[in-house]
DNA sequence: ACCTGAACACCGTTCAAGT
DNA sequence: ACCTGAACACCGTTCAAGT
């Protein structure tokens, strides 16, 4: 159901395809070195290309970010699977969560962008966020009914404390402490042992 | 010990009050409508001033969140003193800790300018953002010494988790569950029950 | 089909010139 | 002592003109 918005991609002219690698390569280093609002200006300065060349390939910033950001996703929406017939409920949802705020953490602001996107239908990059979200929820209700999870948070509830999580670890002061608080946070999302509903295996 | 910067403020003169009274005014609906990074502009052209007269005030924006800010936080200084002589530990760092979310909450951003003044020592913002970690580290200390809290965590995580929550507060889609998140990760700083020493006063 | 760069409307910040 | 606004160096975005 969700396909490329180019069924038939037709191939670029020689010199449109270059450009747009060369682009592609100078905006990975550049978005990691200044984050998700770095000066577009300069990726079209940085990689030798005008202006209008950049919006030609990429419209919006959001565009651009989709494209950075794809690779990454297709591989956390694989590990979402893995976990998922692999891990116990409990173990799977924080394994995913864990890597989910890693990659969140990639492009300093990134969470800012995923923000807005799930806001907004027609941007970029809502499908790929909004798929994000769907994992997240399917593990959260695994957990749930398997009884580990707390009942009272739901996908976007996860999704807020990753994006606060990916606060945290976007701040070189907090970062040493940022694994640290990633296990206190994700420690409330489950139900106090006294509480939990007994099964075949204890762990 | 700490003391405002100018010991005799000599009074200004007359139409310079003016400016200056204006412009906050301005600036306290702006910052609230657009967040702590304002368009400056907007605010000399909004208050009726030239850029200059603005610089003369407040010669950093920071300058300016710091007065804005003022009244706010010495409210909330008061409040964690009074705090920690009416309520049980727990319940009185919880308390302010909610006051202190809700605080940042003002004025959108205004969580990043903390940060950033909290790194760098000249900044206007950083003795009242130290100030105000201090006294949450204090409430901590004092709940992990009744046994409540957790002794994994210090100051600046309690900072880290006050960013985080602020964070999900700040945006528009998030905030209907903030207040429910803030308990989420709140209950996350206590121990459990079972692990509890044992105290004089059952709740 | 694709590229370039000038043009436009914005920033933040500084500072010479005015009263 | 205080104010003003032009000037400078940046943005993002659009679009006429080129190949």
């Amino acid at each position: 159901m969700v396909r490329p918005p180019k069924a038939a991609p037709r191939p670029m002219r020689a010199d449109a395809q270059k450009n747009y690698e060369n682009l592609l390569a100078v905006a990975r280093t550049l978005v990691a070195q200044q984050g998700a609002d770095a000066s577009l200006r300069d990726l079209a300065r940085k990689a030798g290309v005008g202006l209008g060349t950049l919006y030609r390939h990429f419209p919006t910033r959001e565009a651009l970010l989709e494209t950075l950001l794809r690779a990454e996703w297709d591989e956390l929406g694989a590990k979402a699977r893995t976990f998922e017939t692999a891990s116990a409920p409990d173990d799977a949802l924080v394994s995913w969560l864990r890597e989910l705020v890693a990659g969140a953490r990639i492009y300093r602001g990134v969470v800012e962008s995923m923000m807005a996107a799930l806001a907004d239908k027609k941007s970029a990059l809502h499908a790929s966020c909004a798929a994000m979200r769907a994992a997240g929820a399917r593990l959260l209700s695994r957990a749930q009914a398997e009884g580990t999870a707390r009942t009272d948070i739901d996908g976007t509830d996860l999704f807020a404390l990753v994006g606060a999580l990916a606060w945290i670890g976007d701040h070189a002061a907090l970062e040493p402490r940022a694994e640290h608080l990633f296990d206190v946070v994700v420690s409330s999302l489950f139900v106090r042992d006294a509480e939990r509903v007994r099964r075949k295996q204890p762990r």
